[in-house]
DNA sequence: TGAAAAAGTGAATGCTAGTTCACTATTTGG
DNA sequence: CCAAATAGTGAACTAGCATTCACTTTTTCA
């Protein structure tokens, strides 16, 4: 008879996937990607780098987990915002300030998502999260367009450019070896100005 | 007696270090970054591997000093739009446009030294040449204000800002697997008139 | 011309993780 | 409890390139 897993393996089964995922955010947060490789991640997760290879096909894949994961918490954020009450204008301001002030309070996790150095895979993942940051965008122009509060505009390179401008001006700031955090409110501020700004 | 190099030998050396950068850079446009290993640059440049190492000590420095020379070549062009006649706002339209035109021109190149994943060492280089995009658009900036035709702002936030907009605009279009520049035109004007707009 | 010093060669080396796999431990269902 | 199946182990394996280095070729200059 073939084989089923218990409730209890599968609970089992399910929490190291998850402590496999926690271990690598941890890790990122602490010494950024450069420091989270499998060994690394396995022993924090209580496995082996074997075990690893059971829940997730390469390290790619895994850190591409860990990358959605993040970015989903954000996301969901964002969406709150720009599907919450206020005008498009405060709706764009407050979403793109939100992101950065969260991005200036986690710098090692923001700094490891949006421009820290690794392997092409991880990177490519990298990429495609920053598009699905494009769509919050989107939506918040399309309907600032609608009411005409904003001009008429191409939307996907608009959204495109709101990406580009927060994460650009965050990289400074958050860099390791800079940390030259010196004026938070004025650096959310200014960007978040840039981008509506840019809008209407 | 100290041996001296004749000047026959000077321009032999000379050419040879240009004809490396010249053979690292050719790869790239054809292939990316990835495809631009010291062996095959070497054999490009008519050279051995181990001679590449008489004229940069890695990698890295090598190409380094490849991004470098085309971003002065694309920063010229840009000084030349930034010091030229106009208004700020016509300066950092054609500053904006210009950049993504040629981008959109010479993808290949422009992927890889706006996005392709790389190694770190070059990654870093990578970022710096932001940083030097940036001083252009900061006169620019800095201009427009002094004549009013700019709001008050942050000039570095803004900077910054810039040029994450027109580098993120692009990586879709430029990217190697899309291809979708269906109309450069549009893409030029929307990212152009998304910067200008934002300074205003 | 010849001997010392550079320049150039390219096969061999080395290194860094990611990945595998032969093996052990645990779980499942009769 | 037993045998099949799955989960987990971690040392060994691999691969991909950058880098080195013992050696050859070329250049320099008395």
């Amino acid at each position: 008879m073939a084989y089923q897993r218990s409730k209890r393996m599968e609970r089992r089964i399910a929490s190291n996937r998850e402590g496999i995922v926690a271990a690598a955010r941890l890790l990122v947060s602490k010494g950024g990607l450069r420091e989270a490789r499998m060994e690394a991640v396995a022993s924090e997760a209580g496995l082996s780098t074997g075990a690893l290879y059971r829940y997730f096909p390469s390290k790619a894949d895994l850190f591409v987990d860990v990358l959605n994961a993040a970015v989903d918490r954000e996301i969901v954020i964002l969406d709150g915002i720009v599907d919450g009450p206020g005008s498009a204008r405060e709706r764009l301001n407050d979403a793109v300030a939100c992101f950065v002030r969260r991005a200036l309070r986690g710098p090692n996790l923001a700094y490891a998502f949006i421009a820290e150095p690794t392997e092409a895979d991880v990177d490519e993942a990298r990429i495609l999260c920053r598009m699905r940051f494009g769509e919050v965008f989107k939506a918040i122009i399309r309907s600032g367009i609608e009411n005409s509060e904003f001009r008429t505009q191409d939307v996907d390179a608009s959204a495109a450019c709101i990406v580009g401008a927060f994460t650009e001006a965050l990289v400074g700031p958050i860099a390791p070896s800079t940390r030259g955090i010196e004026d938070e409110d004025r650096l959310i501020g200014a960007v978040s100005s840039f981008c509506v700004a840019a809008v209407v």
